[in-house]
DNA sequence: ATGACTCCCAGTGGGAGA
């Protein structure tokens, strides 16, 4: 099983370059992050042509994530169970006995304002969801845009990322009380590359100068840590012209 | 350096992203 996660920054834009990518790297499942679509303008039947099943969670202008998988999903769930949220950053499904929950973790602005203390709720309202649906769902995969990175080492500049966005304490706690469910960071499981990043401002050459964050993440269950063989960001896409900021992160589990 | 780029909706500018 090939599971991956994509914040394409607008599928409007980047549906031709999910085509190639879902061709050449043949996921079994995928999530998408920031599709910025309502749900009547979503691309389905482009992507059902590319031998996909699609569920999809949208809105105008911001937000929206899909799951597509070569099989189709079950018991699809839409956003939090339990956290009313006016945004559309969460879709859960069942995929060959997988719960795979794809999220777009709010982005939280700064410290201080009302959209971090929104991010602390929203994250809040994960832990105590996903808590119960790891009881239920003991072979579970979070992952997505999680607007955090996990530790210094997730970070190009550290120091001059201290305290900010996606690295202040209260982000990494969150991060760190999510793992604390039972989850694990399949990345980490492996040796990689330093300076490995998932998303690379748009401004100041910051791709070609590797000056970059890894806040795209994919945890797994313990149940399923065994199962892990590999874990990639695949930063080819950001090469395309007019790519998203973000690269997509993939992992694979022994079929079992 | 309250920047830089990209996307969106609006509407010839501005918010948001991260």
């Amino acid at each position: 099983m090939k599971l991956a996660t994509w914040n394409v920054n607008s599928l409007a834009v980047r549906l031709p370059q999910l085509l190639d990518w879902l061709a050449e790297q043949q996921p079994d499942a995928l999530v998408l992050q920031e599709t910025k679509l309502t749900d009547d303008k979503f691309p389905h039947a482009e992507i059902e042509a590319a031998g996909y099943a699609v569920q999809w969670f949208g809105q105008k202008t911001y937000n929206g994530v899909a799951l597509l998988s070569k099989a189709p999903a079950t018991d699809i769930v839409r956003n939090i169970p339990g956290f009313a949220d006016e945004m559309a950053r969460v879709i859960t499904g069942t995929v060959g006995g997988l719960r795979i929950v794809g999220a777009y973790f709010p982005n939280g602005q700064a410290p201080g304002t009302e959209k971090f203390e929104y991010k602390m709720q929203w994250l809040r309202g994960l832990r105590d969801w996903l808590r119960e649906e790891l009881a239920t769902h003991p072979k579970l995969v979070l992952m997505g845009d999680f607007n955090i990175a996990p530790e210094d080492r997730d970070v190009f500049d550290p120091v001059a990322w201290a305290g900010q966005i996606h690295c202040t304490d209260e982000e990494r706690d969150h991060f760190r009380k999510l793992v604390e469910l039972g989850l694990v960071d399949a990345f980490r499981l492996f040796e990689q590359p330093p300076k490995s990043w998932s998303w690379w401002d748009y401004r100041n050459l910051a791709f070609r100068k590797n000056q970059g964050l890894r806040i795209d993440v994919i945890l797994v269950s313990e149940a399923l840590k065994a199962a892990v063989r590999e874990c990639v960001i695949d930063k080819a896409p950001r090469k395309n012209e007019r790519p998203s900021d973000h690269a997509p992160v993939w992992v694979r589990l022994e079929s079992a």
